[in-house]
DNA sequence: ATCATTTGACCGTC
DNA sequence: GACGGTCAAATGAT
């Protein structure tokens, strides 16, 4: 299968990497204020000097990544080829080959044998991908209705991955989110809009709270840049939230989640895979950066994991 | 205007 | 035939 850049995308790069400039700008002029500010305090301020040092070079890596413009990129998902008239087409390959738009509604095929992951949560977190809600579905002997979400990029990226939430207790408040197949999108083509995130959006002040790194950073407007490497995750706080339902509203509480949901070291330049894992990005010889997973994934306080292969 | 969510309909699987 | 997963038009939000 060959892999391709969507004819839409181009645009976007552009605006990332002007948006990784700016911030990579903007963190070397932290490094000369802290620079300035060096005295006695040098020893105390090493480690954020060290810190920012890593910022800058996860710049320069996206930068790299993204100026690279290379269409076989290791992480690039197969982007299907649109030869087909509608997006549907695509799906799941299982509508017969000749039918109306109309007909083709509904039309899939149940992924037998994909990897699926259940997840019980206390309350709906962020798992660093960006999701986008495609259907609701009251299930029988459930309580609850079901949430059906697919990932953001299924048609600029092609990405497969799909996920369902399900409020499973009321009392304490449980969610069973099952993830059903695994990303293959380059997730932080989305980072540009994230940066720009708005200070006044109540719920970007929620998501600060979940990518705190650690103590010494808790002001928003100095963590900002370093969402960027978690592209979906003011996206998904603001997509669970108008979709729950009525009931769901009374459970779902996102401050409640608290930072040690995701345990992210500085050291590493990590990235929460949809299934938990903590993705460490490091550059091959060419400058491409690939993906690897650490196992044992990040460290969810209670919340359980079950896997189905 | 664009993008996300809602919701009823459609269809494959059991 | 029931159930569950997905589609897509309608609607809402920004």
């Amino acid at each position: 299968m060959e892999c391709c850049w969507p004819e839409n995308l181009p645009s976007k790069p552009k605006r990332a990497i002007e948006q990784l400039i700016e911030g990579r700008q903007l963190a070397t002029q932290l490094r000369s204020l802290l620079s300035n500010s060096l005295g006695d305090e040098a020893s105390t301020l090493t480690p954020a000097k060290d810190l920012l040092l890593k910022i800058l070079n996860s710049f320069q890596n996206s930068l790299t990544i993204l100026n690279s413009n290379d269409p076989d990129h290791k992480l690039m998902s197969p982007i299907p080829t649109k030869t087909h008239g509608t997006k549907s087409e695509s799906s799941e390959g299982s509508c017969r080959s000749i039918s109306t738009l109309k007909d083709r509604r509904g039309c899939y095929k149940r992924r037998k044998n994909s990897q699926t992951w259940t997840k019980d949560t206390a309350t709906l977190m962020d798992d660093g991908h960006a999701w986008r809600k495609y259907g609701q579905k009251v299930i029988l002997n459930a309580k609850f209705p079901r949430h059906y979400y697919r990932c953001t990029h299924k048609f600029d990226q092609g990405c497969q991955a799909t996920k369902h939430v399900q409020r499973i207790q009321e009392e304490p408040p449980k969610h069973r989110t099952t993830y059903i197949g695994q990303h293959t999108c380059r997730t932080f083509l989305k980072a540009p809009e994230l940066i720009l995130q708005d200070s006044s959006d109540p719920t970007s002040t929620d998501s600060s709270i979940l990518l705190s790194f650690d103590n010494t950073i808790s002001n928003k407007q100095d963590t900002s840049f370093l969402i960027s490497s978690f592209p979906s995750i003011k996206q998904e706080l603001k997509e669970e939230k108008p979709a729950m339902s009525s009931d769901d509203i009374i459970a779902h509480n996102p401050i409640q989640s608290s930072s040690s949901d995701y345990l992210l070291s500085p050291d590493r330049t990590p990235a929460l895979d949809p299934f938990g894992h903590m993705s460490v990005l490091s550059e091959s010889d060419n400058g491409d950066v690939i993906s690897g997973v650490i196992v044992p994934p990040v460290d969810f306080d209670d919340d359980v994991f079950s896997f189905n292969f």
